[in-house]
DNA sequence: TAACGATTTAAACTGTTGTTTGAAATGAAT
DNA sequence: ATTCATTTCAAACAACAGTTTAAATCGTTA
């Protein structure tokens, strides 16, 4: 099933793309073993012998999604202004997860996560997640000037994150209220523009006005 | 278990409470039917008795928060400025779902049918949740001076309902990311302002500045 | 070729799900 | 008190899940 790879691989790789594409389509209890072993072409028992249980293929294909951050991370641009790399973060994030011809299917697995965690999570969310949460944290914090930890950065960052996630999360229901909204290449970067925009006109509104801090953050410490 | 109603009830009636708060707390597919009878006091066949199968128990469900919707809806007042219903309905919403006495059990059901939609919500979707999109859609597009159906109001719209149901639908992954974040009555009204002044910074560049339009909307027709 | 470890296979096992059954209990009308 | 429809109950049902088993097969090495 797996186009990119041939039948010379082992069984083992072939459980793991099929397990990606599953989890990301139904998510950890939504897929099933049955499925997986049926798509990489082996049998029932296999995924047993080579993972022991279906929680711990499940973990392993969160591990690829960590060292995906992983080179992602090392990718970018510190030098550039804040603004710039958070529009770029934006538009990667939602070409990868939308990428028809290789949509970033670690990503979509973590999407499930997010709504429904399963054992797994604890054990990949802090080495892998929270870094990734970490540094936009820091870039939010850059654009408007105040700590990582402040508690109006945090609601910023999670706005941001909001959004994106939306176009993934609610995407069955989107198709129904918007039907015109078809998830070309050129849309989702018209997308990944608006939210930018969208989230850069209040960032701003801190660095161009500092007498007149908006609402939330004039006078308030974190929780 | 549900507090509010008396032991002399119908069991169909302890049968709906029980359903919407298992419902709510993990989605259809999540919740059993034993558990739902256990927290009803009924017997394993009484759901079958009183509504067929579990599919036609989750539609009743549904039912009731279309009802809800309506009664929301006509209480809104419509003579207010845009911006205020706006900032109202996000308080009202954020409230009505992180309220720790009365939760709003029904759109935290339909929250878990966003991310995964069910056969019974194609019979709802048309009569409860479009018309509260297309309202939200004609207070938005009358902010920014653009029509409903017109792609920055719609981008508006997921924008903001992205924030908002980012803090639902990502609780659990929410809670080890930020754990200090405790949903008081106080915090969940500062989330709420947040989200309106985020969205508005950005709304409000319409209207102030027509001839310096956000890059998004200044050449562009809906799609 | 023979032997042996690694892999694959078909089948069964255990547990849980939604659903159904038929008898027992209930309660109001005759 | 007797009837009769309504409601409740314990038990079993079939379907499906993840997991396990033991035999069959394969591939490499002696």
């Amino acid at each position: 099933m797996p186009a990119s790879r041939t039948a010379a691989e082992g069984t083992r790789e072939k459980l793991l793309d099929a397990a990606e594409q599953a989890f990301a389509d139904h998510g950890f209890e939504g897929a099933t073993v049955r499925e997986i072993c049926l798509r990489a072409g082996a049998n029932i028992a296999a995924v047993n012998y080579y993972f022991g249980d279906k929680l711990n293929l499940y973990t392993e294909v969160l591990r690829r999604f960590a060292r995906k951050l992983d080179v992602e991370a090392a990718l970018s641009d510190r030098t550039a202004p804040p603004e710039v790399v958070l529009r770029a973060i934006i538009r990667m994030r939602l070409r990868g997860m939308f990428a028809s011809q290789n949509p970033d299917l670690p990503f979509r697995v973590m999407m499930h996560e997010w709504a429904h965690p399963t054992p797994a999570m604890d054990r990949v969310l802090n080495e892998t997640l929270r870094p990734l949460y970490d540094r936009f944290r820091d870039i939010v914090g850059a654009i408007i000037g105040l700590p990582r930890d402040h508690e109006t950065t945090r609601l910023c960052v999670h706005s941001i994150i909001g959004q994106a996630i939306h176009y993934v999360q609610g995407r069955p229901i989107l198709a129904k209220l918007w039907p015109e909204l078809t998830m070309t290449p050129e849309q989702v970067d018209r997308i990944a523009d608006h939210i930018a925009d969208f989230s850069l006109a209040y960032l701003h509104t801190f660095k161009s006005a500092r007498r007149r801090l908006p609402r939330d953050a004039r006078e308030r410490k974190r929780p």
